[in-house]
DNA sequence: AACTAAAATTAGGCGTGGCTAAATTTCGCT
DNA sequence: AGCGAAATTTAGCCACGCCTAATTTTAGTT
């Protein structure tokens, strides 16, 4: 029995864990058996599985916490939901309420390639229809404290783009057509009043500096973080 | 224990069967045993687990057969798989030939709207990447020897969209710029003979008869159907 | 028609991931 | 400090889907 050797129910226990390290409550049994709909005495069971496998750190009655290799493991998963999510909604429509429960089986889907390529067609999304951040290939999480909506930016503010709220076909594609894209650094030269617009400058494809208008709708979409 | 009880081991089982039965082979556990890599003691015993959910029929010695039940299950399954297949060559930009395992796990995700709005998504593609015919929402097949390229139609012709054979984005939208949908009818007015490109007639959104010219390059990607 | 080789089924086990019931450990409270 | 309730673990069981080995049925050959 290998770490490499997923299964569907390790993979929704290390999701679980995961869950509630990031609220910074205890990982008990009977909390875990509750999110998995099953019994401490299975999580028990599963509990030393994993322990052997190397993915948690388990101490008896002490409840457990994931080792390094269980975290990246766990944020893997919380990528692959997230961004099904996300193409659920931007791409085929579904409401923001609809796609949980389909995500939480495409997530089991076992490609990188898949979800890396997938992360690629949508414009790696930052963040998932119901707002939450999405981990990047490597597991890093973009912080929302740290990144702003670019309609809040202020004349002479230099910024770079982080990530965007959207994902739909059309927004990548005008992204696409301005030349916006992730990493972007840009300067705001001007904020008009009466329509939102932003007034920016930025290197074109051909290394001059140009001057660009970005809608209202546009820069409200848009994930900035100060410089 | 109900027939609407999915499970994964049982859908590769149907899946197995129907593509014998598809060849006109008979269904013997050796064969499934081998498709499956399991061993023909296991085929028997699913074999009995399948017919008591009425999903194939089961005599001892005899082979097996599909109930039409079973036969929709699978046939949904091969809708799947294909769908799945045709969105990662056409909008994800694998190979044909790196797309089937991949398939193979996303075919056990259940749920019907999905695939429906993936179908859609891709604008009911006929055929998947490796020339094999998608079925649709009730499990028709097209039947591929009744369509022919548009590119092999001659003045006079009055045809009907059946399929497209690819699914990219730019091809799915320039076929929306045209006007062109699934049973769209039109009558080709002329061929040319220098470029290949096709002087098609049929009606606008407004009602009236309009003239279009169709590039050598599009109508080699539309599936049509004679009148 | 009988015999044999191949195919299929039955019998009996195994691992995974659940369960219940019983035993054990922890922890808050007096 | 000690007691009792709550949380946890252990023990023992079950269903699923697979396996091997032994047995039964089928089918081809003479």
């Amino acid at each position: 029995m290998k770490a490499s050797d997923k299964s569907k129910s390790r993979q929704d226990y290390l999701k679980a864990i995961l869950s509630f390290e990031l609220k910074g409550m205890k990982v008990s049994t009977t909390s875990i058996s509750e999110k998995l709909m099953t019994k401490p005495s299975s999580v028990t069971g599963m509990f030393k599985v994993l322990s052997d496998l190397g993915l948690i750190e388990y101490k008896p009655y002490r409840g457990a916490e994931l080792t390094d290799l269980g975290r990246s493991e766990a944020i893997s998963l919380m990528r692959k939901h997230r961004l099904w999510e996300t193409f659920m909604v931007e791409n085929l429509g579904f409401g923001w309420d609809e796609v949980h429960e389909v995500a939480e089986q495409l997530e089991h889907v076992e490609s990188n390639e898949l979800i890396d390529r997938l992360d690629a067609y949508m414009g790696y999304p930052a963040f998932d229809p119901h707002g939450d951040p999405i981990p990047d290939k490597d597991g890093s999480l973009t912080d929302r404290r740290a990144l702003v909506q670019a309609s809040t930016l202020k004349s002479g503010d230099v910024a770079s783009i982080q990530g965007v709220l959207g994902s739909s076909d059309t927004f990548l594609k005008h992204l696409g057509e301005l030349g916006i894209k992730l990493g972007l650094v840009f300067t705001v030269k001007k904020v008009f009043e009466y329509d939102g617009n932003l007034l920016v400058e930025f290197p074109h494809e051909s290394g001059e500096m140009r001057e660009h208008s970005w809608s209202k709708k546009l820069v409200e979409q848009l994930l900035a973080e100060l410089k």
